[in-house]
DNA sequence: GCATGGGCCGAACGATATCCGGCGTGGGCC
DNA sequence: GGCCCACGCCGGATATCGTTCGGCCCATGC
């Protein structure tokens, strides 16, 4: 639904800094953007509000929730039509080990990230819950080495940004 | 580094409710898991202590952003070793594009996530950051059509476990 | 020059985070 | 069986914080 809100250099900022520690005081997250305590609290409603924000969560450990064992399993459906695309999707989802689903262009259907606590767990993920139902053609399972988390999900920011200037310019339609 | 830290049902508890509103104030946390503010947050310090909870984040719209267009790039890395390796995941993490990169067991080496504001970007990247790497000796790229969170990273709780009993017990260790 | 809209700010009040001392329970030890 | 210790939990107190509200100031359009 929202579509490419138009956002200045200090929402950005605001973003950025969320996304390291969204449980920030709103007090220091204005002093970290160079805004007033109440000015700082109605940009984050703003963006709330326009769907730029949709959440705040935690970071956890999978491995320190005795699920060190992660991977991708590819999974391909057929017939291809929606009520089989919308069923498995919901089958998928509800597992508790599934992280995330993913619906793909390409000879893949579907990539299903699971976190599971052993090998057994995975090799009983895909033989009772996708190899046996119907509409699953073929699944083949990528173990997960190793994951990291890319740049903060933001365009990039010009460094000059920092100076408290006042600035009060009307923002960016 | 934590690995498998005991978590009893509050602490589940606790998880569940961060992970669906990390920016809930302590107070309503802890009667949402019927515990005094100050154990609250004991309980909260020590997971955070644990390694269990590793940050707080918030979550963004890619597209709300600019970059409603999601994908998976599979690269393989040959020679696949150690000094290459690092170099490919350093190149790719520092890439604003990049949402999270995956090194995999299987005939693809790494699994890169990324959202860019249109399919001339897919190109660019595709044909700039990896294909014109020497270490880089194939890519495939799946267009993401919709993704889905798994349930929260959990394991069942059980539902009885709602009445504010104080069950004064030691926690298990 | 004037009216208007919007962003920003500061003060104030109510609510919250956080620390601390103490209590009660359960388990280990003798 | 009885004692001691450790630990989880709680409630009160203080400093800090969130949130609201009214008003200022700048930029824009007329």
């Amino acid at each position: 639904m929202p579509e490419n809100v138009p956002l200045d250099t200090v929402d950005l900022r605001i973003l950025r800094v969320l996304q390291n520690d969204a449980r920030i005081t709103n007090r220091d997250l204005a002093a970290a953007v160079h805004l007033a305590p109440s000015t700082c609290l109605d940009r984050v409603r703003r963006l709330r509000d326009a769907g730029v924000i949709t959440g705040y969560t935690v970071r956890l450990d999978a491995g320190a929730l005795g699920r060190p064992l992660q991977a991708f399993i590819a999974v391909r459906v057929q017939p291809h039509r929606r009520p089989l695309v919308a069923e498995f999707v919901a089958h998928a989802r509800a597992l508790p080990e599934v992280r995330a689903v993913f619906h793909l262009a390409g000879p893949d259907d579907f990539l299903v990230h699971v976190a599971v606590p052993g090998v057994g767990d995975l090799q009983r993920l895909v033989l009772d819950e996708f190899t046996a139902r119907p509409e699953v053609s073929h699944v083949h399972t990528n173990l997960i080495f190793e994951q990291w988390d890319g740049p903060p999900l933001l365009p990039p920011v010009s460094p000059r940004a920092s100076p408290p200037s006042p600035a009060r310019s009307p923002r960016p339609r």
